[in-house]
RNA sequence: GAGUCGCUAGCUCAGUCGGUAGAGCAACUGCCUUUUAAGCAGUGGGUCCGGAGUUCGAUUCUCCGGCGACUCACCA
């Protein structure tokens, strides 16, 4: 990052300097790796000298004299160097001392145990292949324990390469998250669900309720936004007649920046049709268990010292009844907004005068309710007031057919038997753009080409959105967004 | 956006009740042909985040700014 040269960086650069002068490249174009580090360890064998040639990074470097060990780090694990002057000649062995910790190089030898019983790399040759010129922190292991942990947050997530080069957690983590990623696709691929990809760059942002990113398309000359979620175009899909559809990519929004919240995140939304939010529940609590069971080894898993059981099945329980099981606050039995306003009071909950009932009821929900929903709950039944995109209930149509998964007290979540109904959706978009014009920003916009294509006819569906950063942070057990995220969003140095 | 805290060597951290700083690792020079947080001896390395103010003197105190962490707000 910083352009003054540091001593330390000086003297490397000379290193440089002098290889180029003894004609030796230390950026050559190719390697000759004939194994990765733990493929050479496969080969040890008591009674015979099998020949490897690897490849990866200098990690730590001991010379006593005339005979050096080195462990040489790659994308399989690492393993032992064992050079001696004897093997290598006078001049590569003075060569092979000059190599600094983070080098890579390439050597090659047979595959032996030392004294110590490490299994090993007798060197017979050895080639740089790329020369560190900048000094890695020198993080140091032993018996598990880590010393001089790398731990400058701020460094760690603006050179997330030097954390990945020294930092194993963070290597496990974000191979973790790449299997959680590609184990959900296996699961939906396995039920016959098909991946997609729709618009990220929308000319109306629908599907969620958030401030969006904007964006110019100078040809066209119009203005299009960063999607907030994929949702309506998937809904486009269903009624085309694809039944089962799923997008994994990034959603864009236009707020803060959090332990929980990155602008830019990873969501898997998917569709099912002839299927309801029952289905999409099933689909949700097999799925995030069976990950658990097969990443993890464990349905029991444990995040910042609480113990979460993902088992199935999964509580569920109705919007109203949560918040009266907390709060004693019975919002079904409540008429106005004034007295859902006194209510929330009550309860210290202060609520915008302006606040409808259920708006009312939705901030005592998250003030009051949200951080106790530790294991995993299905808080069901929403009112209708507070999702536009949701199906009404037969036996209740002031509330929908919804719900959220909330796990050690966030909402990992939010699915619904899909609004089909093109009327009813036109209404509740009508509803939006009132709140709209009342100055919520966040209200969700008019757009009649989804209106459009439900007229064409959707079959029932449910539908289901999870957030993936969210649920990599409970597999990885850490409290920021940013450990599950490669390259979180920082403010720009300078 | 607000509050609290942090920013000292490449890294991890001490420290200076105001007199321009130290350790471990890393680096450099020796010694060491089975070590593994290798060891032993020696050496070098700092705009103490930036700017302004107070002061004889500021890394230290004050103010402003930068970046980050946490909390809150926002984000269902």
């Amino acid at each position: 990052m910083s352009e003054e040269i540091s001593d330390l960086i000086q003297q490397r650069i000379e290193k440089v300097e002098a290889l180029r002068n003894k004609g030796i490249n230390p950026y050559p174009i190719r390697c000759a790796r004939t194994h990765t580090a733990e493929e050479a360890k496969m080969l040890f064998r008591e009674d015979a000298q099998e020949h490897a040639g690897i490849a990866g990074r200098m990690r730590s470097k001991r010379v006593m004299g005339k005979a050096s060990f080195v462990h040489i780090e790659d994308g399989s694990g690492s393993i032992q160097v064992y050079a001696r002057l004897d093997d290598l000649g006078e001049e590569k062995y003075e060569l092979f001392k000059t190599l600094d910790l983070g080098d890579i190089v390439g050597v090659s030898g047979y595959v032996f145990k030392t004294r110590q019983g490490e299994i090993s790399i007798h060197a017979k040759d050895f080639m740089l292949l790329s020369k560190c010129i900048r000094p890695l922190p020198s993080v140091k292991e032993k018996d598990g324990k880590v010393f001089d942990e790398f731990a400058d947050v701020e460094l760690r997530y603006r050179q997330r390469y030097v954390d990945l080069i020294v930092t194993q957690k963070t290597r496990q983590d974000f191979i973790l998250r790449s299997r959680l990623i590609a184990g959900i696709r296996e699961f939906l691929q396995k039920r016959g669900y098909m991946e997609v990809e729709t618009p990220m760059m929308q000319a109306i942002p629908g599907g969620a309720a958030a401030r969006p990113f904007i964006t110019h398309h100078n040809a066209l000359d119009i203005d299009l936004y960063m999607r907030i979620a994929p949702e309506l175009y998937l809904k486009r899909l269903i009624v085309g007649g694809f039944e089962r559809v799923f997008e994994l990519n990034r959603n864009f929004r236009n707020e803060g920046i959090s332990t929980k919240h990155n602008p830019e995140f990873t969501m898997l939304e998917l569709y099912e049709a002839y299927a309801d939010y029952t289905t999409m529940m099933d689909i949700a609590e097999r799925m995030i268990s069976s990950l658990a069971q097969e990443l993890l080894g464990t349905m029991v898993i444990n995040y910042q010292g609480t113990q979460i059981n993902l088992t199935p099945p999964w509580e569920k329980i109705t919007f109203v009844d949560i918040i009266k099981k907390y709060t004693g606050i019975d919002f079904s039995t409540i008429r106005t907004a004034d007295e859902a306003r006194r209510a929330a009071s009550s309860v210290g909950v202060k609520a915008d005068e302006d606040a409808s009932l259920w708006y009312i009821a939705n901030e005592v929900f998250e003030e009051k309710v949200e951080a106790n929903l530790i294991q995993p709950t299905f808080v069901i039944d929403y009112p209708k007031e507070l999702s536009p995109l949701a199906k009404s209930r037969d036996d209740n149509p002031d509330f929908v057919e919804r719900f959220e998964p909330y796990i050690v007290g966030r909402e990992i979540g939010n699915a619904f038997s899909e609004l089909n109904d093109p009327f009813d959706q036109r209404a509740r978009f009508e509803e939006q753009v009132k709140m709209r014009e009342q100055g919520d920003d966040e209200a969700q916009r008019m757009d009649y080409d989804y209106i459009n294509a439900l007229e064409y006819g959707m079959p029932p569906a449910g539908g289901m959105g999870i957030g993936i950063d969210r649920l990599v942070m409970l597999f990885i057990d850490t409290a920021s967004i940013k450990d599950s995220i490669l390259f979180p969003l920082l403010r720009p140095e300078k």
